[in-house]
DNA sequence: GCTAGATAGTTGCGCAAACAACTACTTTTT
DNA sequence: AAAAAGTAGTTGTTTGCGCAACTATCTAGC
């Protein structure tokens, strides 16, 4: 019995180490990509994904899934790039039901800006979180896995 | 350069996991705790929190800490659960810009009963991540990390 | 002891999120 | 081939968040 309640402790205790590691991180990226490129988080994931992606287009729910956010906030989400002409809508031909989402050349050129500042912050981040007690394990456990 | 590179790149990789682990598990306790207790997952964290610190009672921002909430957000957050009657605010004597939050007994019992939703829903959460292979090894080094 | 600056918490405001209801299109069933 | 069920995306509405401005209190410097 006790060791089953300490594998729950565990569990609980690992849980919160992850939610406070990906609080910190996202904080200094928001801060960062704001003040930068005028960026949130999830918008960059967004050009991130989108570049990353073979003939860069993305449907709109792949995109809700890439972002973890529901479609109506993936809908918003990409009116407001659309709108800053970051990236353009394009109607699916054989699902007519479906929209692509593609880069636009503005849209490529602000990534490739806001790229570096991205990686620095994510890097010094992790570097903060690493001289914390309680995070230090799960950064080098995080660093350390697909090397 | 190239090994530079490639650091950036894991490291980043690394984050998006960290993230989409992040995301998948909150997403399935908001679920469940919204059901059975009707409790978002920070007010769970509030309660939690409370229930393991020494005299059961905390200051606001120790609370804006262990939640990443601003501290906008956890006054509105304290003044939630103190409406609805699950812990109560008392000042503090030494410092009276000070306030601390304490759980109620009818906290208490929400919290005992909303702990075992709370820890059978993350096992069978971090179950599903570990099956799928891109979130399998972090779930692995996260179990792994304290013994 | 008194002013200057820091810290604790709250409030006004704008923004982005989830949920549910809706339209449009596709696939399955019969 | 028509109806039923399912899927893709958008819109109305409510809720909770962060930022900036504010009050109250504590701490230093002189």
């Amino acid at each position: 019995m006790g060791i089953k309640d300490d594998a729950v402790e565990v569990r609980a205790q690992g849980w919160r180490t992850l939610a406070a590691l990906h609080g910190s991180i996202e904080a200094e990226l928001e801060k960062a990509l704001q003040a930068s490129s005028d960026l949130s988080v999830v918008e960059y994931t967004v050009l991130d994904a989108l570049s990353r992606q073979d003939g860069w287009h993305m449907r709109m729910q792949q995109l809700a899934r890439a972002t973890a956010l529901s479609s109506s906030a993936t809908t918003r989400l990409v009116n407001r790039l659309e709108d800053r002409g970051l990236l353009t809508r394009i109607l699916c031909a054989d699902d007519r039901r479906g929209i692509y989402t593609e880069l636009t050349v503005d849209g490529q050129k602000l990534l490739e800006e806001a790229k570096p500042v991205h990686d620095e912050t994510l890097a010094s981040a992790l570097e903060a979180a690493e001289s914390m007690p309680e995070l230090e394990p799960l950064v080098r456990a995080l660093g350390a896995l697909q090397v």
